[in-house]
DNA sequence: GTTATTTGACCCGC
DNA sequence: GCGGGTCAAATAAC
């Protein structure tokens, strides 16, 4: 770039927004791109149960299952960076360097398992506001950052404080009395420590979680955890992101009394409870326009973050639902004109992804929220879902 | 060996 | 400067 640069010209600002509105558009295309690319892979049967038509090699399962896994994580990878790159954006326009490391493929395991009875533990309110999230940089500790100049954006001409769309959301937990159930309340996803502070007014410190994920697939979605003042049993547990890795959740224990009719504050909460509604292992069905239904099996215990392609009502671009591995196959339905193909699925069922419903051309229209309809009801007994194809919703 | 937690330092916005 | 949030070195746990 020999290119004369001018100096800061009042005029470098809107030159500036619009670059902005390219990029996003850019990383958007990109990220969508991912996802189809996601899905096709999850198309493509693991090379151990691809039928072996000359395979001289030996061929180990283990091998196979693990190129699975790989593939599905390098993919996972890329759609994190761009999810997290677009989180960047729509934040301050400063922004921390990049941040490729390369790191083995490491084994993520997490503590399911850890025995926890949980009792008698109450979720009492959601709560919903907008955030200002200070900290959306991406994970890796500043290891290598230091050189390369990154007050590029320093110069915050415009400092437009795009409102962070970082959700951020507020559960109450009550834990038993007599319970030794601290501070880590298993809601199903692993996280990791990474602070605790001692909060102005506030009885007992702050703890500060993260994804364990983090660094491996890039999810940023953290969460505070910060005791009640007066009842030592209460939990304040905020949530600031959106998983958007994979995880697994365990295994319901005995005795989830009497779930709450769960009011439906917003977006988010839907979108949690119906994962929620996933991972308890529903049933979910479509219907295609000629009435026949297709089924998606029950979901046993694996899901993976990410949302669902589904179209806008009028959409002319096929649209899909994707439920993914570790399903050798799974169902591909196309809702654009109702044309359903959909292949079979086996045992376990991952959801790709969830949300929001996302355009394959650029240009397009902006994402669509997912068109949950009325499905409160649905939350008392989450059992079956049906998917309409024609209304866009599930019934 | 590895990964998780603890904990004071550090950063950043107010 | 203050306070909340994060980092990272030391330490603990595995």
């Amino acid at each position: 770039m020999a290119h004369h640069h001018h100096h800061h010209a009042a005029a470098a600002s809107s030159e500036w927004e619009h670059k902005c509105g390219s990029l996003a558009a850019e990383l958007t295309a990109g990220r969508d791109v991912a996802k189809q690319l996601q899905l096709i892979l999850s198309f493509i049967p693991p090379p151990s149960s691809v039928h072996h038509y000359s395979s001289s090699f030996p061929s180990s399962s283990s091998v196979a299952a693990e190129q699975a896994t790989t593939r599905e994580v390098l993919v996972q990878k890329i759609l994190a960076s761009y999810e997290n790159a677009l989180s960047m954006l729509s934040t301050t326009p400063r922004m921390m360097p990049a941040q490729h490391h390369h790191h083995d493929p490491n084994r993520d395991h997490h503590d399911l398992g850890s025995g926890h009875d949980d009792g008698d533990i109450g979720t009492v309110v959601t709560m919903m506001s907008k955030s200002s999230p200070p900290g959306t940089r991406s994970g890796s500790p500043g290891s290598e950052d230091s050189d390369s100049g990154h007050d590029l954006f320093k110069d915050t001409t415009s400092s437009r404080k795009r409102k962070s769309i970082i959700p951020r959301w507020t559960h109450q937990v009550r834990v038993g009395p007599g319970m030794g159930l601290e501070g880590p309340l298993d809601d199903g996803f692993s996280w990791r420590k990474y602070g605790q502070k001692d909060i102005l007014g506030a009885k007992y410190p702050r703890g500060y979680y993260r994804c364990t994920l983090r660094n491996v697939q890039g999810c940023l979605a953290t969460k505070q955890v910060q005791r009640s003042d007066d009842d030592s049993t209460v939990f304040e547990i905020t949530y600031r992101g959106r998983h958007t890795c994979t995880q697994s959740p365990p295994p319901n224990n005995t005795a989830p009394p009497p779930s709450e009719p769960a009011m439906p504050a917003a977006d988010d909460r839907q979108h949690e409870q119906l994962l929620l509604n996933f991972r308890r292992g529903l049933n979910v069905v479509g219907v295609t326009d000629d009435g026949s239904e297709f089924d998606y099996s029950p979901p046993t215990s694996t899901y993976a973050g990410g949302s669902l392609f589904f179209p806008p009502p009028q959409a002319t671009t096929a649209a899909m639902t994707s439920f993914a591995p570790p399903c050798s196959s799974v169902y591909h339905h196309s809702f654009s004109g109702g044309a359903a193909s959909s292949s079979r699925s086996n045992d376990n069922i991952k959801i790709i992804s969830y949300g929001r419903e996302q355009s394959t051309t650029a240009a397009a229209a902006p994402p669509v929220d997912f068109p949950f309809g009325n499905m409160d009801h649905l939350f008392d007994d989450p059992t079956t879902f049906t998917f309409d194809n024609n209304a866009g919703f599930f019934s």
